[in-house]
RNA sequence: CGGGGAGUGGCGCAGCCUGGUAGCGCACCUGUUUUGGGAACAGGGGGUCGCAAGUUCGAAUCUUGUCUCCCCGACCA
């Protein structure tokens, strides 16, 4: 993408309602604007992120065995009144009236609808299991947002629902999640560590919220220091036994957020570390709160229906693009992972008045092109200075620099964004090197 | 919802106390000179000061009301 034909408004001073790292450079980079508390506008940059992260997400809810649907954002509330939460659930929920009069409301979550989906299609034990899961806005009327997209009222959140038969079958789906949550994480770089948690008003009695570790995280956190340095699972065990395996080596160690944490029973564990987290995911096995009032049933082998066992399991994509930038900026600004980096590299023509360099630097773009690299290629007339400053910014791993004297040369400087290293690479092996 | 703060060109702010022609930096437009870490000079465009009432000869400034945003707390992907 050339900047030239590009949406990419920076801001070289910081906005005074953004207080949060992540929150003031997705506004100075040029990511989101709001449009009201809580509210934002996904631009270009943005939104690559937000997709990159998405995909990634999708991919290892796939792998994990759960199938893609897609929900709406609208609701009625007849099947909030039929599970009890119409009531329950307050103020958050944004309720809304249509014209014939009919009460709506626009998702907090998705249970109900889900339920229903299932019990209308599905009767017999042979077709489970199921996780049916989406990718979809949610809309949550809370009493104070902040900290931009980390905490806004509308937001993008994956949500995937389990059926089972029994609860120990349940707990294996449960299972197969926490293992994808592990990967996912680990796959957008973060270090997420899952946290034993209150079930909250979704309710039931298995629960882990995932928590990475950021010193502007919502929550005190406390954690065995062994999980620094526990690695992800590699590879996905197609045994139930394997998934527990994995469950079990990641919730040995105590691990615990502020409302869970038990001072006596940290004292036995490990090396114990304090820290603040910021939640971006949350599961649950709940069993049958909602099949049993919503009579989600299917017939078992007996020929007796049972009510289905369920859990839910969220992940929050669009606070994880905050998260992401928490983890990872310097004072210069944000410094992508490789995996959900907007483009993978920067092109910076330092010598866009001079006819020889533009060629050269257009042609390199083109190659990079050429080569499946994902390049954003500064191709404006601003100053040398006013392009590198905007390329760290807004965070590329790679930066490519072309100007007079390397064009000399016949070389370009590379610089690693994360580490801050800077080599010269001979102009012919600067596609090579990045494609490897 | 309780407590605190703020609304003045696109962004960051001053002016308000003590009412009298709306100002600065950045950004933007034109020209010239620059050009490897947010260039220089000259010229220029853009704001009914959140909104509404009131006081006054006169309100960004004083009074009242109202809306919005931000921060702290209780709540949450």
């Amino acid at each position: 993408m050339r900047l030239s034909h590009y949406f990419l408004p920076t801001l070289k001073e910081n906005p005074a309602e953004a207080q949060i790292a992540s929150h003031r450079l997705m506004l100075r980079a040029g990511m989101v604007r709001q449009g009201a508390a809580g509210i934002y506008t996904w631009l270009p940059l943005g939104l690559r992120v937000l997709k990159k992260i998405e995909q990634i997400v999708r991919e290892e809810q796939d792998r994990a065995g759960a199938i893609e649907v897609l929900m709406p954002t609208i609701q009625s509330a007849d099947l909030w009144q039929e599970s009890g939460r119409y009531e329950d659930y307050g103020k958050e929920m944004l309720r809304i009236t249509d014209r014939h009069g009919r009460e709506s409301l626009y998702g907090p979550t998705n249970e109900e609808l889900i339920t229903d989906i299932f019990r209308r299609e599905v009767h017999s034990y042979k077709d489970l299991p199921k996780n049916l899961y989406h990718i979809q806005w949610k809309f949550r009327d809370e009493i104070r947002p902040r900290f931009g997209v980390m905490r806004g009222r509308e937001f993008l959140m994956k949500d995937a629902y389990s059926f089972d038969l029994t609860a120990e079958d349940g707990v294996n789906s449960y299972n197969a999640m926490f293992v994808a949550y592990l990967r996912t994480f680990a796959r957008l770089g973060l270090k997420a560590i899952p946290m034993r948690a209150d079930t909250g008003p979704i309710g039931g009695d298995l629960s882990h919220e995932f928590l990475i570790i950021a010193d502007t995280g919502e929550s005190e956190v406390f954690f065995d220091k062994e999980f620094l340095t526990m690695e992800a699972p590699v590879d996905t065990p197609d045994s139930d036994a394997g998934l527990q395996k994995i469950v079990d080596t990641w919730t040995k160690p105590y691990a615990a957020t502020e409302e869970m944490h038990d001072a006596d029973k940290a004292a036995g564990a490990g090396e114990l570390v304090s820290g603040r987290g910021i939640e971006v995911g949350h599961i649950f096995f709940f069993g049958d709160k909602y099949s049993k009032p919503m009579k989600a049933s299917v017939q078992g082998p007996d020929g007796k229906p049972t009510n289905v066992q369920m859990g839910s399991y969220g992940i929050g994509v669009s606070r994880l693009v905050g998260g992401i930038i928490e983890a990872s900026h310097d004072e210069n600004g944000i410094i992508w992972p490789e995996s959900v980096a907007p483009y993978k590299v920067g092109l910076m023509n330092l010598g866009a008045k001079s006819e020889d360099c533009t060629a050269a630097c257009d042609t390199l773009y083109a190659e990079l092109q050429a080569a499946g690299i994902e390049v954003l290629y500064d191709d404006t007339k601003d100053g040398a200075g006013a392009k590198f400053a905007n390329m760290d910014l807004i965070g590329l791993p790679w930066q490519i620099a072309l100007g007079p004297r390397g064009l000399k040369n016949g070389a370009v400087e590379l610089k690693n964004r994360a580490t801050g290293e800077k080599t010269e690479v001979a102009t012919a092996d600067i596609v090579k090197q990045l494609a490897a």
